[in-house]
DNA sequence: TATTGTTATACTCTATAACTATA
DNA sequence: TATAGTTATAGAGTATAACAATA
């Protein structure tokens, strides 16, 4: 039996409070929200950033291989890429006749540059609410998670 | 300057793979997605999923509470607590004239039963990934991040 | 007047299937 | 035949604004 609550102002009691998954979602949901608003200024969206970046360290690369790195789809990179080509971010150019190879213009290594900071605030701002032992090996967990 | 790829077969270089926030939106994307897998066959979804524990813990709570408790906004309850209604797992009373009160059917407390025994399951597999220390504190670190 | 739920609508990210052109 | 990119479409979750009914 679950008894009904006691009406008042009481919080809600939270069954998935142990959860990991859950917990990670909302954190993830939570930081890709102030993520979109730091971002909306600089005229770009976190997914587009991602591929900014991986374009940035890997000059040349094609399309499909920065999707693979992201998680992004073939398909839906399209649109991505589309859209940087058309804020002249990237520039793309053949490589195979069938791929494509992406680069960033000028425009898009000093966008970049502006990203990264911004970036750097972030995790600052979000680092604050950690101890020094509870930051420690959190990334490294995270990605051991990725298996 | 950064040089181009040296084509072959090389994996790309991951500028995103210290940030905490990418990180975290690989795993949550992840995980989310093997919850959708599973939770497939139960006919549930994993935002109905969490409203549907989260009554199940405070029998008679406000809609609105719920969707404060879990982060969904109002408007987007709607929709979610009248499909849990339409499958028998909720029910709502008139609490207040213009706030309902809800609770689970006898059909949503052991469809409950079969989510957590699920939930338990997914969480072991992802913790398996992870050695007993970076286990340790994580989902209180993430607790910590939401602030 | 403030609160609760509601409707309508749009955006972001993700997913699948089928198509084209090239290798 | 397999690969790279593309198109079209759908789904899940989230966001905002405006409205009705009630407190």
């Amino acid at each position: 039996m679950r008894k009904p609550r006691s009406n008042g102002a009481a919080p809600l009691v939270d069954p998935m409070a142990a959860r990991l998954g859950y917990q990670l979602r909302r954190v993830s949901v939570l930081m890709m929200a102030d993520l979109g608003t730091r971002l909306a200024p600089l005229g770009l969206r976190p997914a587009e950033v991602s591929i900014l970046l991986l374009i940035g360290a890997n000059a040349g690369c094609r399309q499909g291989e920065v999707g693979e790195t992201l998680g992004i789809k073939r398909a839906n990179m399209v649109a991505l890429v589309a859209g940087l080509i058309k804020k002249g971010f990237v520039a793309r150019a053949r490589a195979d006749g069938r791929s494509h190879a992406l680069s960033l213009t000028a425009k898009g290594r000093a966008r970049t540059l502006l990203v990264n900071r911004l970036l750097d605030r972030q995790e600052a701002a979000f680092q604050s609410r950690l101890d020094r032992k509870a930051l420690t090996g959190l990334v490294a967990a995270l990605v051991s998670l990725r298996g």
